[in-house]
DNA sequence: AAGATGCTAATTATAGTATGTAGTGTGATT
DNA sequence: AATCACACTACATACTATAATTAGCATCTT
């Protein structure tokens, strides 16, 4: 990635909050959504331009809809 | 990408019905959106799984809101 | 016919996945 | 209050899978 654009802020940024208001951990939600432990991170630090489906894979994961996501 | 999924047939399919509604091209769309038009086919015939930056260059050249994409 | 879209194929850029290490905070134990 | 143990997160790579981009030709559609 270049560099950070507003909206992978942005999305980092919910998913952290949306993760803090569940109570769980990084680690946690990554097992949830069948992901990898540090890509959860990296997604909150807004390192990775993240795909659809693990946008889908996220939301499911907190329970939300992906609408929720970008709110 | 290996099958098609829902989520990415549903976006496919928004697209072009918000297309169509504004009556564009792909073609002009790819040009709004900064895009090639042969990857916005693709997108409406759901054969990629589109990143959050595209998702948010379409949603600005068809002037809606990312979650219009996802209703 | 002309304009729009579908489809294939090739290359480049980067998302996705993983490992290891280091830093940080919290709570318990001595 | 200092040390220890533990859980959590950050960060740095590195590899591989695939998204992004483009060109060319075929096929619809009007």
């Amino acid at each position: 990635m270049r560099e950070k654009e507003n909206i992978i802020i942005e999305f980092g940024e919910k998913v952290r909050e949306l993760r803090k208001e569940k109570a769980i951990s990084q680690e946690e939600l990554a097992y949830r959504a069948k992901l990898h432990r540090t890509y959860i991170g990296m997604i909150e630090r807004a390192e990775k331009n993240i795909t659809l489906l693990n946008i889908e894979k996220i939301a499911n994961a907190l329970k939300v809809s992906i609408n929720d996501l970008f709110k």
